[in-house]
DNA sequence: CTTGACCTTCCAGTGACTAGAACCCTTATG
DNA sequence: CATAAGGGTTCTAGTCACTGGAAGGTCAAG
């Protein structure tokens, strides 16, 4: 399978399977012409990191993570302490951005929006 | 006013600050030794800066908020418009971040995450 | 044999800083 | 007066996870 085949079928961009080689997330082989070739191992792979990347993932915690999937004796607390890591930032995230959406919303509420100066927003970030 | 009173003025790290001055967001005035001197209208923008930045509003925006800011015969639509873009941004971010939490956080409910192999987190990421 | 769609590598850029090195200036103290 | 501490300065390079683009090799169809 070559790279254009898998990028279709993982959804990932040819430049991004690429480059997760190059950080050697991903080790497909290579035909006679230097093409790589990718087996259904690497396909799997790709495709689970596509949805660790979807849920957030660093690269880093994905490569933990593949390397837990590939681990037959892992225990499934490393896998939820990770997890558990990650679901805790984002809930922080959350809260964080619902906060500026908060102030955010209230200041575009209160500016009228037209052809006047007179603006709420510009005076509460110019601390007046 | 020398770089490290405006840094614990407005809370910004002094590489932040040099950093907004190399791109043109500030520009202090310097004294005869060569260190910058801030004027109280710098303080005022980088205040104003911070603010902005804190709101999550990126540093082309910030530039452009600025530029309002200084123009006494802008048009508070302006403002409003660039304020209800990145609103949307937030909203749109948090929406997704949601669904992450939402589906991690089901994930790592399921995990025993004790010593055993077996784990749903790693099931769902490999897709089966 | 040519065309066009693939594939390859490598370099540079993104956003918003941040770390660190190497050096200069100022002030206080022995 | 020497020096040490604690400012300040510039510069380069690193962060994260790609992404764009250039220059060139390969392959299947007509």
């Amino acid at each position: 399978m070559n790279i254009g085949d898998v990028a279709a079928a993982t959804g990932l961009p040819a430049k991004t399977i690429r480059y997760y080689e190059d950080i050697d997330l991903v080790r497909p082989a290579r035909g006679a012409n230097g093409y790589r070739a990718f087996a259904e191992t690497d396909l799997h792979k790709l495709r689970f990191l596509a949805r660790a990347r979807a849920l957030g993932f660093s690269i880093e915690d994905c490569r933990a993570l593949l390397a837990l999937y590939g681990d037959d004796g892992r225990e499934s607390g490393e896998v939820k302490a990770i997890a558990s890591k990650h679901l805790k930032k984002i809930a922080a995230k959350i809260a964080d951005l619902r906060n500026m959406e908060a102030t955010l919303a209230h200041l575009v509420d209160t500016c009228a929006g037209d052809d006047r100066p007179d603006c709420p927003i510009l005076k509460d970030l110019g601390g007046d």
